[in-house]
DNA sequence: GGAGAATCTGACAACGTTGTCATTGAACCA
DNA sequence: TGGTTCAATGACAACGTTGTCAGATTCTCC
């Protein structure tokens, strides 16, 4: 395929250089099959009167071709946009991924940018390929990354060599130039940590998140850290896997409250496993906070919904993706980025499904 | 504004004919504005060397005009798509919003469209304008309208008015020609009011949901058929106002349990609410299922995650949405639709928070 | 065999912007 | 005063597709 270099003006700082690879148009798919451009978009959109063999003709060369019609200019000729709209109360609860779409979504109108959205289920074997089609299909002018898809060195690898502009929600580190957005992760769960052993607590449960998550690996230097400054021993039998999904929060729960001497106190990786603790103590009889506390990350509308209400981390992902949003189309003008992006902070929800060890429990043993 | 007549050709059967108000070009403004459209163009995006007299007689005219700039010219000729993406994880956990976003995205993008997201606060006194500037703003081809924005008559009136298709999902009966896509409701709001008389229950409190949904009305009509079916008469002091959110059903719970002869079971219209029956039936001390029993609507994550879980309806909201893109997809190029929609079947989820009137009781009391 | 219809194909003009380059003045400098 | 620079503006050619219409070929029927 033809390359083409194209130099691009930066905003009074840099120049950069990008080699785009030339997208295959209709005339090159016409001039590969011998017909007429026409004839391509007769074949392309479905038309009646295309004589079988030649419509064979140009099947092959759009294969051949990698050919995908440009939206915009099937837009601007035939006065359409092919684009729905999908009309929504937004509702006062949120969630990480509403968060995450709210904030999104304000910015880059505000930028006079549309957002595309493109779901992935994971683990996937054609993760970086599905990547790529999305982007050379839509012809996205940026890409916002959120974890875990941020955290997959392929998927990142795919949008360097198409030369797409793009940020990510993790807290890895990337590459210089690729800005990412991160909370303080490491530090939060640190804090609350720390806040659960100055109510007493000694043995402290703790749930790992998926080990994928790149903010999992943070949350557990965090709680590691706590226990660090406190000089209490690290014991790996406390320290139980996860997923970031309810149903391992319920397993790692009954593992933890099965050992001969069980925590008095669980910090899961995530409010989904939290509740999973809580249904696990409710199930086994258990009394929260009286017997043990439980603390979950993220806020989530269930860490407020379930009983008792989660002691939980939140963190400002709307203004996180916010910003992301901004600092996307700043780097597609060809901008100038701020050196350091300071990492949002994270705010400690105090609820009741945390309380002093003893205290409480000689209450509830009455 | 100038008027255009065009006639469109549908698939064979009919023959419609749309009156569409032509929008201002950048050559409208320019001649407004006795200037070049290099000059518009330059104003509107904001470039540099504009005279600040020129600039202002641009700015007037494109107010006047309400001139907004075609995306799809501006991407054909700037090599832009104006457009980001949003690449996420599509986590197993469901929820209503995250139902239809993944049924509406699976199937547009097979039809070959893009889909662009709008949320709505309500309550809004410009709503209606709102969908207007959408509509204009992005020139989607169709819009998916879901509840309950698609109960709003105005927002409809000016779908209507901009002769751009559209589809409801919602129980509401909308004008010929406009498809809605629904679920039998009010027959499983009936169901679920049988089971629970089913299991010895007699004084049965209901919450209703947001009186704008229309859902919330048929849920109602169900169970109040349930109760005339089963000859009990209707109590109005056991139906209590909600508003389809947590605190809402906490409130009405309380106030039903207060009452001198309380419910022995609770159907709230919905699963945030009915959590919050729970949330509160803890807080008094109320053994579930053991004194009270409890049902939700719509099978949410929350609905398996708190304790006890929650019978509840299960909705196909993301069948749904699948179809009611289809159709959209359908009427946009013209196509016949089929005549008659059949309501989606909902599902009847058995869990922890229902149980025999007495029995269960008489064990929780040993 | 010939007229007319049906099928297949291509030339060319939109579509509404932005990029490039030329032109016009005005301001500046030697 | 006569260049030189710079700001302000416009003319015009892309961009990649679809719609329109006309031409070429094949088929159908008398």
């Amino acid at each position: 395929m033809q390359r083409m270099e194209k130099t691009v003006k930066a905003g009074g700082f840099a120049t950069a250089r990008v080699a785009t690879a030339r997208v295959a148009t209709i005339k090159d798919v016409a001039s590969l099959a011998r017909v007429s451009i026409k004839t391509v978009s007769r074949v392309v959109n479905k038309e009646a009167n295309v004589q079988d063999q030649t419509r064979q003709r140009v099947l092959e060369a759009v294969a051949e071709l990698n050919y995908q019609p440009n939206t915009a200019a099937r837009g601007l000729s035939g006065k359409r946009s092919y684009c729905l709209g999908l009309l929504y109360e937004n509702a006062r609860e949120s969630g990480y991924f509403k968060d995450v779409l709210n904030g999104a979504l304000r910015t880059s109108a505000a930028e006079g940018y549309g957002l595309l959205l493109r779901p992935f289920t994971l683990p996937s074997e054609s993760l970086a390929a599905d990547v790529r089609q999305f982007v050379l299909q839509t012809r996205v002018d940026g890409i916002l990354l959120t974890a875990p898809l941020s955290d997959y060195t392929d998927v990142t690898a795919v949008l360097d060599e198409l030369h797409i502009p793009y940020v990510q929600m993790t807290p890895r580190n990337s590459r210089p130039g690729v800005p990412n957005i991160l909370c303080n992760d490491a530090e939060a769960s640190c804090a609350v940590t720390e806040y659960v052993m100055s109510l007493g607590h000694q043995r402290i449960g703790f749930i790992k998140g998926h080990p994928e998550h790149r903010a999992a690996v943070e949350r557990l230097a965090g709680y590691r850290l706590a226990l660090q400054k406190a000089q209490l021993k690290y014991e790996p039998s406390l320290v139980r896997p996860g997923y970031f999904d309810f149903e391992s929060g319920k397993k790692a729960a009954r593992a933890l409250l099965r050992l001969t001497s069980p925590p008095t106190a669980i910090i899961a990786s995530n409010d989904d496993m939290a509740a999973g603790v809580v249904y696990e103590a409710h199930e086994l009889g258990l009394a929260i906070p009286g017997q043990l506390s439980v603390v979950g990350f993220d806020d989530t509308p269930t860490a407020s919904h379930i009983w008792p209400p989660l002691t939980t981390v939140r963190q400002p992902i709307d203004a996180m993706a916010a910003q992301a949003i901004w600092l996307l189309t700043k780097t597609i003008r060809g901008q100038q980025l701020p050196e350091v992006t300071q990492p949002f902070e994270c705010q400690l929800v105090l609820r009741a499904s945390t309380a002093a060890r003893g205290t409480y429990q000689a209450v509830e043993e009455n």
